[in-house]
RNA sequence: GCAGCCGUAGCUCAGUUGGUUAGAGCACUGCCUUCACACGGCAGGGGUCCGGGGUUCGAGUCCCUGCGGCUGCACCA
């Protein structure tokens, strides 16, 4: 028996999504299981840092992911969606630094282990609540296999494939300049370096001539607190300017050191004064020149970007941009600042300390890239990996065949610590799972542990396989792996291509022999209705949980995948979410209205299902309304199928308000009158319209689930018997063309027209629509046959088959069919006169384009016979038309 | 500077391989509380498809070019 009951007259979606979501969780529905004869299709989620709020662009993503899982699943698939966090090294450890800090702590002087303690009473205080805010999207992943890249199978994993790169080769140790965060005291990637423009200076100093009083060579720089580096000064060996002083040395300013003048072709004789200070050891380009030239190399900072003993004892201990300001006040005072000219430049700035990186000497960890990439940039060509828009291969191609080594190497504590272990006394360096008891070299006992920790990515870049455990699977595990891996697809933003995506491909590739997944689908990136990129700092990030609550989590989804197009940013705004409400609404008052009639006819909702719907049925109503169904089952698996998630939506938006509510439900009511009044024949009708409307219902319900998972289920469980069951494992509709009839088509289109023929007239009179009208239709009554009673239903009118047409009558055409509306009493001749000659003069311009075409002999004579005689067809309708309007006009005159 | 994406109604965007009269949502106008829904119904107004050239019988769609916006990469010390 229907729960009819449980329908509050408009949706309400919060306290049943609560419900449901419980409801879903407690009954494991969403369990990935090996099932033989079934096809996997598996997912990994891109893992949220554990440090994450609920963006929109999780929210986009994750619904992204769920359509595709849950379709899948209905289509019969062993469906596996496994979730997880992310450790987030360095975001997470600038998190945890922060809170100490807060607290008056420095995480320096508590040390490793002390600060070990905070981080993981941190996650795990703070680690749950994204996975609690990802479960309110409803999102239908397996949380029992919930992977996090700290757990401790995980991080086996991770040790495991450092350890075989070294011993393979691949992992070397290098000194040389990196990307320096000043806050983080660590090495960064250059991926986390965002250049950004900075209005700064160029400051034009006098570098004095060694052996020349008087005489001094000026140098434009930026940066001039590094000038304590310097180790040569370098001019264009072209340039006529300084030909004479090549070879000659000049004095650095205030430490008074004689430096080489050298030529290079790196100078660009235009540029400032044509003269650069080179400074090996804080700047990549001087790094090149000072190799080119054996310049060596002086440090002169801290890691903290302090400068160093190096520098003049005034300077010492004093922060980069102090020093700056220092140093610029003293050559203006020694005589020695020529000018200060104001420049735009552009600065490298730390993602995760927010302020200027520095380039600076260190020794780190590598990873040997170019074999790796070479898997990589197969597996794109030779069509294992797609990546969607296909656009992105070309930004895929440039990076891989330019790629530098990976700095794998962190000056952190929160991570995986370098499983690299050096002698204490020999110096041996080794690379092993676990501590060795002594060297292998001289046999001591004292090994240390590499303090730094691994880049993140270096943990997630195993996610697709690390989640099973692939370090020491048991056998459960193993054969998990061999079920659900390789994946079929990763949806993720297109942010995090090289950090993510390509190394997760160089490392199935390397690892198991295998492209880790199929496909690679890129989100659009969610801006504000301006266009700008959402972010703390503008304060522009929707609350998800204000949107939530106020428009439930479906409209929310609803309305932001339909406007998922691939290869697009979406502009966010949150009213959109009106569009989803509304549309879950609508849903929820048309099963209202059908259960209602159900009841009145004796019809059992509950057991109504739409696996029932095997055949078309004769009757031309439902006829049609099956062959739409199938037309919209084939339109929306068809734009799925291209991943695209709008096409998807809106089909099924259109379908089931437009054809469905605003026709369909609309042409049914006639039948829902007092069943009392019917003949046995006429209730049979009503009962199988009913019907056959609740077989389409749940129809819908199965393919509009994988977006709007609560109100669907609710809706399903409310007409039916559902208990310990549910939606989300009914059987996805698959297409039928034999299901669509184009005749029950077309007919029907006739029926529409001719009552959208007598709206507009009756609109555009604004004739009330509660008067009943007199029409007359120039066609046969049989032509119609048993929907001559929806017609007039619809169009509020009785109806004449007849050629005659009433003295005072509105003319509209509906396809090839006159129709006259009897004016009579509602408007005067001169309104429709007026009307008649506008829409003339319309169909006037229409038809001369349409001769036109046909006139052109080129055109009857290339284009296809179909396209000709669509416009032949297009001709006489128009022709027929004008000949019907000047009729009437001339009856009116 | 190099590469890619985009420019369609007031706004946000659809528009599959070129093919009848270019669509949707929101906003706007008129009429309607008709027994599913006013989170609704019916009807309507609104477009030189960024500009210019070309290919074609035919271009919003393909090619060239200019302008504007966004993104990625590389950069000037």
């Amino acid at each position: 028996m229907a729960r009819r009951d449980a329908f509050d007259k408009p949706f309400e979606p919060g306290q049943i999504e609560n419900q449901l979501r419980e409801y879903w969780e407690n009954h494991k529905f969403y369990r990935a299981k090996r099932e033989d004869g079934k096809i996997p299709y598996t997912i990994v989620m891109p893992p949220p840092n554990v440090t994450g709020d609920l963006t929109m662009g999780h929210v986009l993503n994750n619904t992204q992911q769920d359509i595709l899982i849950r379709r899948n699943r209905s289509n019969g698939k062993s469906a596996c969606w496994i979730p997880g966090t992310d450790h987030a090294s360095i975001a997470t450890e600038a998190k945890v630094t922060k809170m100490l800090a807060d607290q008056g702590i420095n995480k320096r002087d508590i040390g490793r282990e002390e600060f070990l303690k905070h981080a993981w009473e941190w996650k795990e205080k703070y680690g749950g609540r994204i996975v609690s805010l990802l479960k309110t999207l409803g999102v239908s992943c397996d949380w029992d296999r919930e992977v996090f890249t700290m757990g401790p199978e995980y991080s086996r994993a991770v040790i495991k494939a450092i350890v075989r790169l070294y011993k393979e080769g691949l992992v070397y140790r290098g000194f040389r300049l990196v990307n320096w965060c000043p806050v983080s005291q660590s090495v960064i990637s250059d991926e986390e370096v965002n250049p950004e423009e900075r209005q700064g200076n160029l400051w034009h100093i006098r570098y004095p001539v060694e052996g020349a009083p008087g005489t001094h060579l000026i140098v434009a720089t930026t940066r001039p607190e590094t000038l304590f580096g310097d180790l040569a000064v370098a001019v264009h060996p072209d340039d006529e300017r300084y030909a004479g002083l090549i070879g000659k040395r000049v004095i650095v300013p205030i430490c008074n050191r004689a430096i080489p003048v050298i030529a290079d072709t790196y100078v660009e004789k235009e540029f400032g004064t044509g003269v650069v200070k080179i400074t090996p050891a804080h700047d990549m380009n001087d790094f090149a020149v000072g190799e080119r030239h054996k310049l060596g190399l002086l440090n002169v900072m801290n890691p903290d970007a302090t400068l160093n003993d190096k520098v003049p004892s005034a300077y010492q201990g004093l922060d980069r941009f102090v020093a700056r300001k220092k140093l610029v006040a003293q050559l203006e005072a020694e005589g020695l600042l020529e000018k200060t000219v104001p420049h735009k430049m552009v600065v490298g700035i730390s993602e995760r300390g927010g302020v200027p990186i520095e380039y600076y000497l260190s020794e780190q960890w590598y990873i040997k890239m170019d074999g790796l990439a070479e898997m990589a940039l197969s597996a794109t060509r030779n069509g294992k990996l797609k990546l969607h828009p296909p656009h992105m291969e070309k930004i895929w191609e440039y990076w891989l065949t330019n790629i530098k080594d990976w700095c794998i190497s962190r000056q952190l504590w929160w991570g995986h610590q370098m499983p690299m272990y050096t002698c204490a006394s020999c110096g041996h360096v080794h690379c092993e799972e676990e501590k060795p008891h002594k060297c292998e070299k001289c046999g001591h006992g004292a090994l240390v542990q590499d303090s730094d920790c691994l880049d993140t990515w270096a943990s997630s870049w195993l996610w697709p396989f690390g989640v099973h455990n692939w370090a020491n699977p048991n056998a459960e595990q193993q054969k998990d792996l061999e079920y659900f891996y390789p994946t079929d697809i990763i949806v993720t933003g297109p942010d995090i291509i090289f950090f993510w995506i390509a190394r997760m491909i160089m490392a199935g590739e390397y690892f198991t022999k295998t492209t880790a997944f199929k496909d690679v689908y890129f989100t659009p990136i969610i801006r504000d209705s301006k266009g700008r990129k959402m972010s703390k700092s503008l304060g522009n990030s929707p609350d998800v949980h204000a949107l939530i609550a106020k428009y439930g989590t479906d409209a929310l989804r609803f309305s932001v995948i339909n406007q998922v197009v691939l290869g697009q940013d979406i502009y966010w705004s949150d009213d959109a979410c009106d569009l989803g409400k509304t549309f879950a609404n609508k849903i929820w008052n048309a099963t209202r209205f059908l259960l209602m009639n159900a009841e009145k006819f004796g019809v059992v909702a509950s057991e109504v299902r739409f696996d029932d719907l095997k055949a078309r049925p004769q009757d031309t109503l439902l006829g049609w309304m099956t062959s739409e169904f199938f037309d919209v089952v084939q339109r929306a698996h068809d734009a799925i199928g291209r991943l695209e998630f709008a096409g998807y939506t809106s089909a099924l938006y259109e379908f089931v308000w437009m054809v469905y509510c605003d026709w369909f439900v609309e042409l049914c009511k006639p039948r829902f009158a007092d069943p009392s009044t019917m003949s046995a024949a006429e209730r049979k009708l009503s009962q199988d319209t009913i019907t056959t409307a609740l077989q389409v219902l749940d129809g819908i319900l199965r393919l509009l689930h994988p977006v709007m998972p609560f109100v669907t289920e609710q809706i399903w469980q409310n007409i039916g018997e559902h208990e310990g069951k549910t939606l989300g494992q009914s059987p996805m509709p698959q297409p039928r063309p034999d299901m669509i009839d184009a005749s029950a088509i077309a007919a029907m289109r006739e029926v529409q027209s001719v009552v959208s023929a007598v709206r507009t007239v009756r609109g555009q009179f604004a004739v009330h629509p509660g008067a009943d009208m007199k029409v007359t239709i120039h066609a046969a009554k049989e032509k119609f046959g048993l929907m001559v009673p929806q017609m007039e239903f619809l169009a509020r009118a009785a109806m004449t088959f007849s050629s005659q047409r009433p003295a005072l009558c509105g003319t509209a055409m509906a396809g090839g069919i006159e129709v006259f509306v009897d004016l009579a009493g509602f408007v005067d001749p001169s309104a429709e006169r007026d009307r008649l000659e506008k829409k003339i003069q319309k169909v006037e311009q229409t038809l001369e384009g349409v001769r036109k075409r046909l006139g052109n002999e080129e055109f009857v004579k290339s284009a296809p016979e179909k396209i000709v005689q669509g416009a032949r067809e297009q001709l006489a309708a128009n022709e027929k038309e004008l000949a019907v309007l000047r009729d009437s006009l001339k009856a009116l005159t």
